[in-house]
DNA sequence: CGGAAACTTTGACCCAGATCAATCCGGTTT
DNA sequence: AAACCGGATTGATCTGGGTCAAAGTTTCCG
């Protein structure tokens, strides 16, 4: 246990499947292969560390399979989650040297890492990537601004809506299917993510999942599997609009 | 009221207060005239709304003087301050055309502001001006992240302790002041308005504020004006490492 | 298959912070 | 000065979610 998985597969940067939506996003064919010549991949499994807060970190990448989460320690040990990343999400700072949070696998993940000083020279040198990573972290911003107001304003019972609705909508973006319809996708997350995610107690959640099951919001198989019949109505147990924010 | 107040001076971006912090630090002179024919004042009353969410928005720009504030509101009236903005932060999305929260100026403020259109243009050809904005984006989502583990962890009275310090030590750094002697600064906000930045009730901010007077850790003067004698103290009321993070 | 570890649910009770309701200022207007 | 007004404080009470404790499920392996 907890160590790295073999790779099944090299993948070429050209059918990566964040190839449009990752930090790469906007280069050229020229670009990439450059990017290409840089880049590794690393395997984890769920559960294992990749980075520890305040380590040395000399690599920056994309998630390009599973989730992983950014969480901070307080030093009496209360948690709090600070950043869920999924797939084309990047990890790392340019410009710095220590990892500022944890990053621990939350499902079987795959990253495509590249060396820190190499990337941020090519940065420099290539503004699609900058530009890109400009992107990317104002929309971080509004999401952390978003969850923002899930933590400080939002009920229990809207927390748990939120972040259901959260995850089924990009879970449903990334897998191309439509809104309109049922979702159904595997929780990435144990309770207790959840909890250090929404800022509550594990017991909270579960009561909670509970509750919003018997009320036919969703519907359970085993702990991970969620079912969500009808978006909106789970948007409105959110506290959101019904017809909310588009995500990009 | 609520109009906008007179500029008094017209200045010079060669001797503006936040010329080595804001989004235009590492221009040099050349770009610097290029921006200083693009810039305008607009001054600010405390109270007054910069712009609400939702608003289309066809500027971006720096908080020169005084403090503003971003806050999300939902349907029901429940408020969430997502932003705290001090001289040198940066206002608006470049990209984005609609506001996304409500910008209220809490104390009087002066910004910097250019048009969007052309000030975007001139990022585009302007490399530093992109650098300067990822780098300021990256500072704020670390915030961001901060202040999430305030919001989900940290109990009413060290909420209280963390705002205080926070402002407590952005004031000082503005101000060039050490941080080992006591420091003396008035609150931006009003009771409510830290409410609203802390995910309490008013009630509560006035009460733990009482309890931290009654404990030594500040000293208030009327309602706005705090002194804290010893900032480590306050640190560790607001549950942060003594030592805590240094700010850039 | 079986046994244990890890995770989840459920129950009983409690408390920090919300809510509701008076005051209490410090200015400002008349 | 008296009346007014927008904060701010303080008090009494209530409650959502935390805490502690005990089962119940899954999952993982040998």
């Amino acid at each position: 246990m907890l160590k790295e998985l073999p790779l099944e597969t090299i993948r070429d940067c050209g059918d990566c499947p964040i190839r449009h939506r990752a930090v790469c996003a906007r280069c050229d064919s020229q670009e990439l292969a450059v990017l290409d010549q840089l880049k590794y991949y690393r395997s984890f499994e769920a559960g294992q560390t990749v980075i520890w807060a305040g380590d040395r970190m000399d690599f920056v990448g994309s998630v390009v399979k599973g989730v992983a989460s950014l969480t901070q320690t307080m030093e009496d040990g209360r948690r709090q989650m600070v950043g869920l990343l999924l797939p084309s999400d990047f990890v790392g700072r340019p410009g710095r040297d220590a990892a500022a949070y944890d990053v621990v696998a939350a499902s079987d993940m795959v990253m495509c890492c590249f060396r820190k000083r190499p990337f941020e020279q090519m940065m420099e040198r290539t503004p699609h990537i900058a530009q890109r990573l400009l992107e990317m972290t104002l929309d971080e911003l509004d999401a952390a601004r978003e969850w923002m107001v899930v933590l400080g304003r939002k009920s229990a019972r809207e927390k748990i809506a939120s972040l259901l609705s959260i995850i089924a909508r990009r879970m449903a973006v990334l897998d191309m299917r439509s809104l309109d319809e049922a979702l159904v996708f595997d929780l990435p997350l144990t309770r207790e993510a959840m909890a250090d995610y929404l800022g509550l107690t594990l017991e909270t959640v579960s009561r909670q999942m509970s509750a919003l099951k018997k009320s036919g919001v969703i519907t359970l198989e085993g702990n991970r599997r969620v079912t969500v019949p009808d978006l909106n109505r789970l948007l409105e147990e959110a506290g959101d609009d019904a017809d909310g924010g588009v995500l990009a």
